[in-house]
RNA sequence: GCCGAUGUAGCUCAGCCGGUUAGAGCGGGCGUUUCAUACGCGCUAGGUCGGAGGUUCGAGUCCUCCCAUCGGCACCA
C-alpha cells in the first residue's frame, strides 16, 4: 500500500479559524488516523498562507513587521488544531524560508520549461494604495476601497504562465484520472471550464512586496497562487531530485498518493492550475482533490456582514471536542454543502452517542461485570454460544468491513451509519439475550458468552470509532481495561476477527462516555453559547427562512408584466430614433442574484404600476444609492428578458474610461415627465 | 441565458443495470423490558416517489417538455 499523504487548504493567516476550516482539518485528521490504523504510512500537513498586500496592510495598521504579525496571527490556527484534537505532521507557513526555497525551485523547473514569460498585466489601480484592484474588488464607480478615490485602468509588468498551452494537455489528463476530483459532479464543472479553452495566468506582481521574490528578478514577488499551491510540495522538501528529499520521495506521486481536501471555491487552482504547473516541471500530480461544500449555521449563510461565524473552540468547550468531531463528520455529506445546526448536534449526542454507544457499554460494565465476575472479563466456554452469538459476530464484521469501505472512499458520515448499524445490533442482541434474568438465574456459564460477546463488540466500536473520536475512544478501552490503541505501520488493527478481547482483564468502570443533556441542560449550553433556542434549527423543522428571498423578485415581475401588456407602441433597438425617453422615480434596487453587473430598478414612470428594469450598472452603483433618484429611461424600449427577469426600458448613463453615471434631471419634475 | 445536479414519508436521506405489497435513521403515536445515562427493544406512520406527456407486458428507476431549488459558466439594456 502506497503512503498516504492527506492536506488540508493553508488557510489565511489574516482570518481566525471558523467552523468551516475546522471541518476541513477534522475530515484530513480522520483520514489520517483511519489509514494509520489500518498500518498504513500516512502524513497530514496544514499550514498558513502568510503572503499578499492584506497582510503587510493588517501588519502595517498594527505598527508591526508582517513577519510579526503573520507570527502573531499564527497562534489561534496551532491552538484550534490542538483543541480540536486534530494531530497534522507538519504545520507550513509560507514564510518560512524552506517554503520560499521550494517554491523557487519549483518556479525555475517551469521557467526552464520556457512556460514563464515577461508580459503585462492590466487592471485598475489606486495611486493611493500602489495597488492593482479587480472589478469585483472595487466599490461602486470604480473607488477604491481603501482610499475612496477613484482608480485609474494600468498595466504592470508581471510574469505569466502559459497555462493555455495545457489546455489539451489537462483534459487528456483528466481522461486518464476519472477519479481526480470527487465530488465527479464538481469535475465536470472543472471539466467544462478548462475545455472553454484557457488564458495565460499572470504569476508575479510588482505593485507589493510581501511575497517571495521571482528567481532572477527580485522585483516580482510571486502571484497568491504560486506560492500557496506549491506548499503542498516544499513541506515535503520538494521538488526535488530524487534522493534529496525523502519525504517528497516517500509521499508524493507516483511512490506516494497525495489527496488534497479543499474547500469548493478554491476548487479551481487546485484541479486546473496545480495540475498545469506540476505537468509543466515534470512532476507527478496529486492523486485526488477532495472539494467539500461550505457549511451553513443553522440554516444561515455564515458572512461577514452577519458576523455569525461560527467558531469551533467555544462548541467543542461546551459539547466536547470529540462530539463536535462525531457531529461535523456524522452530519454532513463529504463534498456536499452542509448544515451546522445546534439542535442535530444535541440530538446525535443525546440518541446516538449517549443512548446509543455510550449506554451499550456501560449497561454491561457498570451492572453484569460487576457483580457477576467482579469486574473482570469473563472468559466464556465455546460450548455456551448460540445462534444470537453467531449473528452479531456477523453483524460486527459486516459492519467493521462497510464502514472501512466507506473511510477508503471518503465518506465518513457512511462509515459513522455503518458503526452504528453495529451499535444498534449490539443493543439488541444485549435486550435479547437479557444477561440481567441470567445472572438471576445463576446461569453464569451463558452470562460469560453473552457479556464477553458484548464487550468485543463495544471494544471493535472502540477502534472503528477511534479515527473520529480519539480521546473517548481511549476513554471506552480504559474502560473495558486496555491499553491505549498504538496503530503501526504494516499492522492493521482494524476489526477483522472475532475475539480480540482478552478474557480475564479487569474493567475499569467509569462515569457515562458521553453524558446526556436534559432539556434543562440543552438550554444551558445553548445559553453558554450565546444563541437562543429558537434560533437553533430542530431537525423536524420546516419553517427555514430562505423563502421571503427568492418570493420578492417574482411578485415584483408579476407586476411589472402587467404594466408591460398595458404598454403598447414598443420598438427594437434599430428603432432607437423613436425612442420615448421618460423621468423616472427609483422605487427599489437589489443586486440581480449571480450577476455581477445586473441591478434590479423597480421605477415609478408615472404609469399606474411600477415597472421593472434590468441594468447593467452593478459595478458603479450601490443599489441603496440610487433610491429616490429621478432618472431618464427609454420608456418604449422592446421588454426583454435577462437572467430570466424582463426588463421594461432601458436606463440612460454616460460613461468614459473613468466610469459610469446615470442621467438625471436638474430640476425636480414629476416621474413620468416626457423627455425631449 | 448556456451547462450540470437535485426534487422520494413531518425532517435528513437510501433506492445499482426498469420488475413482486417504495425503504432507513430521527421526530410523532402505541406497546414493552428494567441491566443501563428515564436509557433499551418491538410495532406504527398509509408518502399523487416535483408536474404533464411518452417508451414498455411493467417506471422513483429510461425519453421529452414544464416547474422549483442549488451549483458552474457567461453577462448584455
Amino acid at each position: 500500500m502506497k503512503p498516504f499523504y492527506v492536506t488540508t487548504p493553508i488557510y489565511y493567516v489574516n482570518d481566525r479559524p471558523h467552523i468551516g476550516t475546522a471541518y476541513s482539518t477534522i475530515a484530513a485528521d480522520v483520514l489520517t488516523r483511519y489509514q494509520r490504523l489500518r498500518g498504513r504510512q500516512a502524513r497530514f500537513l496544514t499550514g498558513l498562507d502568510e503572503h499578499g498586500l492584506k497582510i503587510a496592510r493588517a501588519a502595517e495598521a498594527q505598527g508591526l513587521t508582517p513577519q510579526e504579525f503573520t507570527d502573531k496571527m499564527q497562534l489561534p490556527f496551532r491552538e484550534a488544531w490542538q483543541t480540536l484534537n486534530c494531530q497534522p505532521d507538519d504545520f507550513i507557513r509560507t514564510t518560512e524560508p524552506r517554503h520560499k526555497e521550494r517554491a523557487q525551485a519549483l518556479w525555475k523547473r517551469i521557467a526552464e520549461r520556457g512556460d514563464i514569460y515577461l508580459g503585462e498585466y492590466e487592471d485598475w489601480y489606486c495611486v493611493g494604495c500602489e495597488t492593482f484592484y479587480t472589478e469585483k474588488d472595487l466599490l461602486p464607480g470604480n473607488i477604491c476601497p481603501q482610499h475612496q478615490r477613484p482608480v485609474e485602468r494600468i498595466k504592470e509588468s508581471s510574469y505569466f504562465f502559459r497555462l493555455s498551452k495545457y489546455t489539451q494537455p489537462l483534459l487528456d489528463f483528466y481522461e486518464k484520472h476519472p477519479d481526480f476530483v470527487k465530488p465527479a459532479a464538481r469535475f465536470n464543472e472543472v471539466k467544462s471550464f478548462v475545455r472553454e479553452g484557457l488564458r495565460d495566468l499572470s504569476v508575479s506582481r510588482t505593485s507589493f512586496r510581501w511575497g517571495i521574490p521571482v528567481p532572477g528578478d527580485p522585483q516580482h514577488v510571486m502571484y497568491v497562487w504560486f506560492d500557496a499551491l506549491s506548499n503542498y510540495l516544499s513541506a515535503l522538501g520538494g521538488p526535488e531530485e530524487p534522493g534529496q528529499a525523502p519525504l517528497f520521495d516517500n509521499y508524493w506521486p507516483p511512490s506516494g498518493e497525495a489527496m488534497h481536501i479543499v474547500g469548493k471555491d478554491i476548487l479551481r487552482f487546485h484541479a486546473v492550475y496545480w495540475p498545469a504547473f506540476l505537468l509543466s516541471a515534470g512532476l507527478e500530480a496529486p492523486t485526488q482533490i477532495w472539494a467539500h461544500g461550505w457549511l451553513t449555521v443553522n440554516g444561515q449563510k455564515m458572512s461577514k456582514s452577519l458576523g455569525n461565524f461560527l467558531h469551533p473552540e467555544p462548541l467543542a468547550e461546551v459539547f466536547g471536542v470529540d462530539v463536535l468531531r462525531y457531529y461535523l463528520m456524522r452530519d454532513m455529506a463529504f463534498g456536499q454543502d452542509g448544515d451546522f445546526s445546534h439542535a442535530n448536534l444535541m440530538a446525535r449526542l443525546n440518541g446516538e452517542l449517549a443512548n446509543g454507544l455510550g449506554n451499550l457499554l456501560n449497561r454491561v460494565l457498570a451492572s453484569v461485570v460487576q457483580k457477576s465476575f467482579a469486574g473482570r472479563i469473563p472468559v466464556p466456554a465455546p460450548s455456551t454460544r448460540t445462534s444470537e452469538d453467531d449473528l452479531l459476530q456477523s453483524e460486527a464484521l459486516r459492519c467493521a468491513t462497510a464502514a472501512a469501505e466507506q473511510l477508503d472512499h471518503v465518506a465518513p458520515q457512511r462509515a459513522l451509519e455503518a458503526i452504528w448499524e453495529l451499535v444498534g445490533a449490539a443493543n439488541r442482541y444485549v435486550d435479547r439475550t437479557e444477561p440481567w434474568a441470567l445472572a438471576k438465574r445463576g446461569e453464569t456459564e451463558r452470562l460469560s458468552q453473552v457479556v464477553y460477546s458484548v464487550l468485543e463488540v463495544v471494544r471493535m466500536l472502540g477502534v472503528m470509532i477511534s479515527p473520529f473520536m480519539p480521546s473517548k475512544a481511549e476513554e471506552l478501552r480504559h474502560q473495558l481495561g486496555l491499553d491505549p490503541l498504538m496503530a503501526t505501520v504494516s499492522h492493521d488493527l482494524w476489526p477483522s476477527v472475532w475475539g480480540g478481547l482478552p478474557g480475564g482483564t479487569l474493567t475499569r468502570p467509569g462515569k457515562p462516555l458521553f453524558p446526556r443533556l436534559d432539556k434543562d441542560e440543552e438550554r444551558a449550553a445553548l445559553a453558554r453559547l450565546g444563541i437562543t433556542p429558537d434560533a437553533t434549527t430542530p431537525a423536524s423543522s420546516d419553517q427555514q427562512p430562505a423563502k421571503p428571498k427568492a418570493e420578492k423578485p417574482k411578485e415584483k415581475s408579476k407586476v411589472s408584466e402587467t404594466a408591460a401588456t398595458e404598454n403598447d407602441g414598443t420598438i427594437t433597438y434599430e428603432d432607437f430614433a423613436k425612442v420615448e425617453l421618460r423621468v423616472a422615480e427609483v422605487l427599489t434596487a437589489e443586486r440581480v442574484p449571480k450577476s455581477d453587473k445586473l441591478l434590479q430598478l423597480s421605477v415609478n414612470a408615472g404609469e399606474a404600476a411600477p415597472r421593472q428594469i434590468i441594468a447593467g450598472i452593478a459595478q458603479h452603483y450601490a443599489p441603496e444609492a440610487l433610491v429616490g433618484k429621478r432618472i431618464i429611461i427609454v420608456a418604449n424600449l422592446k421588454p426583454r428578458k435577462l437572467m430570466g427577469l424582463l426588463s421594461q426600458g432601458m436606463v440612460l448613463a454616460a460613461s468614459d474610461d473613468q466610469g459610469l453615471c446615470v442621467t438625471t434631471v436638474a430640476g425636480d419634475v414629476k416621474p413620468g415627465s416626457i423627455v425631449k
